[in-house]
This record gives C-alpha cells, structure tokens and sequence, in this order.
DNA sequence: TAGTTTTAAGTTTTT
DNA sequence: CTTAAAACTA
C-alpha cells in the first residue's frame, strides 16, 4: 500500500480494519469514547471513494434523529457524495418504507403516526368502564408486544400479559387502528417486515437498493428492529454493526442485549473488532465509570485503556437540597467560564434522570442569565393546544383518523356531544370508514339522534377541513402543471396551517383561555405555525411535516451561535460529549430510579457508566440530603452507585450523609450496612474529622445570614451527628451534619 | 350537559 | 407542585 488517504491516517490499527473490512458481516465492539461515529463516518466515505460504492445503496441507520443528523454532517464532510446515503432512525426508516410500500399492508401513504396517547385513545373507544390508569398500561403492553415482534396470535404473548383478555383487547386495538389507516410507532417496524416477508417483490426491490447496511448503537436494536434489519439484508448486503453492551439503556423498551452477544452466530460468523481506545475521557474519569459498572453481572467485560492520561479527579458533592443543587450548579459554571479561558458555556452540560429535574437549573440559569439549551424535553408537544392543531392537520391528511376527529370535533364547542358523536361513528361502515363520509351519510339521512344544531356544527368542521385541503390540493397540481417552475410560497405550508387553526376556531377557542388564565396558548400555536413554513405547502409536505413532528420531537434549537450550557436527560445523552459534566441527582430512589433490583438496577448502573462517560476533562458528581417530591421536601440517601465508585479517585466536598461507606474507606467485607449501634456510630464521627472535607472541630464556616463562625462542637444525637457553630455576632446555630443547611458553607482552608 | 371547583393521587427513561 | 378523577353548579 503505497499511500494511505489522509483522512485514514489518525485511525488506530483496529480502526483501520473496521474501515477496510469487507464480505461477511461485521460486529464492531466499540466501547465509550473508542471513536465508532468515526469509523462508520470514515467507512461510508471511504466505500463512496475508494470502492466506487454508489452513495444512494447505503443505509446507515441510528436510534436518534440527533445522532442520524450528526453522522449525516461528519461523512459529508469527508465526502460531499455521502450526502447521498440515506442515514435514518430505524422508526423513521420504516416510515419511508411504509409510505413507498404500504398498499401491500393496505395502507395508503398518507398515514400519519399515533403517540401512546392516541393509542390510549383508540382503546377508551373499544373498551368500556377501565380508568385511565389501565388503558395507560394496555397501551403500554401492546406497543411492548410489538417491540418483540408479537402479534395477538403469538403464543409468547403470555410472556407481556398472561391474560386472556390482553389478546382480544390488542387484537380489537389492531382492528381499529386499521380502520383508521393510521400506524402507531410499532407498526413502523412490525408492518415493514411483515411486508418483506410476504412479498418477494418488495424485497428484492429493497435488495437491489441498499448493498451496504450500518447499525448504530446496536445494543439497543430490540427483536423487532433485529428481524427488521434481517429482512432489509439478503446474502449479497454487506451488513456492519457497531455497539457496547455497556451502553444498552433502553431494555425498557425491549432492547435485548442478546442481540449483540449473539450476532455472530445470527449472522453466519460474522467477524468481530474490539475498539478499546477510550480517546474522550481522562483516566480518573473513566475509573469511576468503570468501577460502578463493574458491579453488574450480565456484561462481555471489558477494559477500556484511557489514551488522555489521568486528569484530576472527579468531584462528588454533597448538598443540602435540589435549590443548592442549582445554585451551586450555576455557581461552578459561572466561575469556571470566568476564570478559565479555556472553559466556555457550551463545554458544560447538566444531566439529570428525569425531565421534571430540567426546571430547578432553568430557573436559576435564568436568573443567572447562564446561557443554556434543553434537548430533548417533549413538553411542548404534549400541549393541550398543540395537540388540537396537530389534530385538525391529521384529519385533513386522512379522513379516516378517529382519533383526531374524537379531539376536536367539538372543541369549540358546537353542540356535538357524545351521543351525536357516537351516531355519527356508526356511519363509518358504510361508508368505507371514511368519517367524512359518514358525516354526509347522517346529515342527509336526517336521522335520530342528532340535533340540527349538531348537524350544523359537522358542517362548519368539515367545511373547514375542506377549505384546507382544497388550498393542499391547488398548490400540488399547480406544482405538477408546472415541474420546472418551483411555486414556492412564500410561508410555505405555515399559511395553510395559521389559516386553518383560525379557521376552525381553534385559535378563537384558545385565545378566549388565554385571556383568562393570562396563558400563551396563542404564542405556542404561532411557534407550530412558524415550524411549518419549511414544509410545502401540499398534502405530501404536510404528512412530512406531521411525520417529523411525530418521529423527532425535539425543538428546533435557534442557531444564534451563542455558547450554551446543555441541559439534557442521562439517556439523551447517549453519542455526546462534553468537556465538563455535571450528574445530578445522585440520590437512591431518583439515580437509580426506585428501589430497582436485578437486571433493572444493572440497566441504571448502565446508566450511570454512559452518564459519566460523556465527560472529557472534568466530571461533577451531586446529590442532595433533601429533595422537594409532591411539593415537599423528602429526606433522600445517596445513589448506592456513589459508595460502588472508586473512592480514591474522587474528591468528596460538603457533608456525605450519615453512614456513607465509599468503595476506598471500606476495609474489605463487599456490603457494610449503615452502622446502628454506639461503636459504629463513634467510628462514623471518627472518619468526620478526618482530612476528606467533612467537618470537625475548629472549622470556619460561613452563613448568609448571621456570617462568619466555628464549629465548636460534635454531638452525637438520635439521628446522627449534630453540629454547632458559634458565630461572631455570638449566636449560637445547632443542626444535624447530613442536613447541612442550605446557607451554612464550610470556608476552604 | 357543559363547564367549573374540590379533592385525591402520583413523578422514569424514548422512537 | 402538577394532573386526573369526582363532585358540584348554572
């Protein structure tokens, strides 16, 4: 080989040979920070240019919008072609296939996808007398039976719910959808399978299409997606996954590890490459993250080597409550950006184990004026409002959507209660479950049970409805009269969309609430209205639209360039990396989430490992004695993963909680419950008073209220160390240690 | 029956 | 503290 192309040289050895590997499939091992975005970036490109691979037969897919856009981004920059590759979510995938080939299913290509609250729609319409709570859970356990690939004839169906009356319930769900001619996010894997399987013709024509096929984040492929990916492959495809077994967080939502322990058997022998180069993290960073997942049982093992030498240690604090938590938060940022000029707002990142955790940081940011983002936080379409005007889009695309004719047939209120709506429903039959139809059919069979009032309100929505389709309709064939001149409106489909919310009195309806309840109902509506001006302005640009709202929640961030803080979900995080890290939140019963036993409590130490990963350079640990739940504060413990990481290699700030017992500090023995009795709790206060950053007698501290003081003494109480300051102003201040009061800080020697 | 007020209940994680 | 269900009023 005389000369390797630049932008091969930086590769390691192993990286190298995944690039170059060609014939069977390849399984790619790639632990956290080894560098896999780079090599299947580097391996799409170099198939386009030095294998003359044609750039529309490869199908790279993800399991994130962010990742598929990400990767989009790095193989063009290595190769502009590779814009040609279709890189996907598998759900965004199966869509496309859907659109292309659904009639096989009879499904027309203007579907649109339910949520899991349309699903709970669909089965309050079928089933009676269950609270919403139950129907939740159905919902719940039929989109689990279709991530393994189970119809309700399958006999593993036992395996999700042993009932009997699940199988009927999920078969009448079926049925429904159906009629609806709707899919929810299942059927986007299931049915495009279902299709392959059946129909050689469809096949072969996907077969000739796509010659090379890359899996990301393999290890969170579940059973449908796995029988997915072996229907996208014939013998000819050249089929290439990337994964760590570390990583796998979504079991939840039926991800099998399995997958990717038995791919090599499942694909004829696949070879195997192992990346153990960790390239992001420094050592002391990538020590904790092992050492926590260390503790799980079910995992290849494996031992990344940190290429970034050792770096300083991470820091775990302990504090007083979830308001501290920000407020020191803020205070970390804010100082570092100031003081270093190598830290800047957007090396940071907050990360949390749940959404509701996002609001405290963006309260104090705010009032900070820290500059921040949030990924990923879906709030927005989960809006009442919203929801409404997605609605009424939906039922122009296919008159068939009952669950969106359910929603805002009567909203404003136009005297179409249940009865008149149930009547009208009835229709559908004959009408070939068009509801359009069966609205005409009741209104001209001036049937019983609905008023003239009613009927006069189905009118005025359909007309409505009508009037933007017809605007759809004009602009599509104006289109087609004339491919070479592109009508472009000006607003695209955000004219058509404003003009129906307001049309329909939607935005009346809302505009009336915002009034009262001084909401911005309105404001939002205008902002999903603003949304759609990148969609043209036909039925085809509005299902688009509708799909990606469905398919990538996420809000389009405004790109002003300004350096932000990132605040993000632990499992959001999943393919980012930041300079600095925050994980908050470290507090039994949040991270890990409950009293989580077994394979449960092994998926959020997985969690933690990916968490901590993201980190290059520093890494904050924090969890807080007290946090407010219900409206009130609720003592918390610390994570059990603080006392699994290495303690040696963390610096420990602020009061740790009574009987805590970090890895490092423990003599031998693997598990020393909290100590009960006097002996224990004496050899608690020992350790109090040694050099790790608890207090002892003789400390300086400090309070916002009454200044500067010393500790004078420690006391044992019922409830474990008590502490008191004398302050200057001669007042006197006694409280527990693991309650450190949130305006009481130890003054560093 | 539609809309409001009172009371009870309950925080995963995502396509 | 927010949301869903129940109870209540016009």
């Amino acid at each position: 080989m005389n000369e390797i192309p630049y932008y091969l040289q930086d590769l390691n050895p192993e990286q190298r040979d995944a690039v170059f590997h060609e014939g069977k499939p390849l399984l790619i091992l790639a632990g956290a920070g080894s560098g896999k975005t780079r090599v299947v970036t580097t391996k799409i490109a170099y198939l386009i240019r030095e294998k003359g691979v044609n750039p529309r037969s490869i199908l790279a897919v993800t399991f994130t919008n962010k990742a598929a856009r990400e990767m989009a981004e790095r193989a063009a920059a290595i190769e502009s072609a590779a814009a040609g590759a279709m890189l996907r979510t598998f759900h965004s995938f199966g869509a496309w296939f859907l659109r292309r080939n659904g009639e096989y299913a009879g499904l027309s290509s203007n579907f649109v996808i339910y949520d899991d609250d349309d699903m709970v729609t669909i089965l309050g319409s079928i089933i009676e007398g269950k609270k919403k709570n139950e129907l939740k859970l159905i919902a719940k356990q039929i989109a689990r039976a279709k991530d393994y690939f189970f119809t309700p004839e399958s006999a593993e169906l036992s395996f999700i719910n042993h009932s009997g009356e699940f199988r009927k319930i999920y078969a009448q769900y079926e049925e429904a959808l159906r009629k609806t001619g709707n899919v929810d996010f299942g059927d986007l894997i299931k049915k495009p399978v279902e299709i392959l399987r059946e129909n050689p013709g469809a096949a072969e024509r996907l077969h000739s299409r796509f010659r090379v096929v890359m899996v990301d984040e393999y290890q969170d492929a579940n059973v449908a997606q796995f029988e997915l990916l072996k229907a996208i492959c014939s013998p000819e495809t050249y089929l290439c996954v990337v994964g760590d077994d570390d990583q796998s967080i979504y079991r939840f939502r039926g991800a099998e590890v399995k997958n990717i322990l038995e791919f090599p058997q499942r694909f004829g022998g696949a070879d195997v490459i192992r990346l153990e180069k960790n390239y992001r993290s420094t050592a002391h960073i990538l020590d904790i993250a092992d050492s926590v997942v260390r503790h799980n049982a079910g995992r290849l093992g494996k031992k990344l080597s940190a290429e970034r030498g050792t770096g300083t240690k991470p820091m775990l604090a302990f504090l007083s409550d979830q308001d501290s938590e920000a407020r020191e938060c803020a205070a970390l940022i804010d100082n570092s950006v100031r003081t270093k000029k190598t830290s800047a707002y957007s090396d940071w990142a907050v990360l949390y184990r749940t959404n509701a955790q996002s609001l405290g940081f963006e309260n104090e940011f705010l009032r900070r004026k820290i500059p921040y983002r949030i990924v990923g936080s879906l709030k927005f379409y989960e809006r009442e409002e919203i929801k409404d005007a997605l609605a009424l889009l939906s039922f122009v695309v296919n008159t068939k959507d009952e669950v969106s004719f359910r929603r805002v047939i009567n909203k404003p209120a136009r005297g179409v209660g249940a009865a008149a709506l149930e009547r009208i429903l009835s229709e559908r039959a004959a009408a070939d479950w068009d509801i359009e139809a069966a609205c005409e059919r009741s209104g001209a069979l001036s049937a019983t049970g609905i008023s003239v009032k009613a009927r006069a309100g189905v009118n005025t929505f359909i007309e409505s409805i009508n009037r933007a389709r017809k605007i759809l309709l004009a602009v599509e064939s104006v289109k087609r009269d004339n491919s070479h001149c592109i009508l472009k409106a000006a607003q695209g489909l955000s004219c058509c969309a404003a003009g129906l919310i307001e049309d329909s009195g939607i935005a009346k309806y809302h505009r009336a609430r915002d009034e009262i309840n001084g909401e911005t109902r309105v404001a939002n509506l205008q902002e999903l209205v603003n949304n759609a001006a990148l969609y043209e302005a036909t039925p085809e640009g509005l299902a688009d639209f509708l799909e990606r709202i469905a398919l990538d929640r996420a809000i389009e961030q405004q790109e002003d360039g300004e350096p932000r803080v990132t605040l993000i979900t632990v499992h959001n995080t999943k393919g980012l990396e930041f300079h600095r890290v925050i994980m908050t939140g470290l507090e039994q019963g949040l991270f890990p989430r409950d009293d989580k036993e077994g394979d449960d409590l092994e998926e959020e130490r997985r969690l933690f490992y990916v968490g901590a990963t993201r980190a290059m350079d520093e890494l904050y640990l924090t969890s807080c004695a007290y946090r407010r739940m219900f409206g009130q504060a609720t003592p918390m413990r610390s994570s059990i993963f603080l006392e699994e990481a290495d303690g040696s290699k963390l610096r420990i700030v602020g009061t740790p909680p009574y009987g805590f017992n970090p890895a490092a500090l423990r003599h031998s023995a693997p598990k020393q419950a909290a100590p009960k009795e006097t002996e224990g709790q004496s050899a608690a206060i020992k350790r109090k008073t040694s050099s790790d950053g608890r207090w002892q007698i003789g400390d300086r501290v400090f309070n916002e209220d009454y200044g500067y003081g010393e500790i004078t003494a420690i006391n044992e109480g019922n409830e474990g160390p008590v502490i008191t300051v004398c302050y200057e102003n001669g007042r006197r201040q006694r409280f527990l240690s693991r309650a450190q009061s949130s305006r009481f800080m130890k003054i560093k020697d």
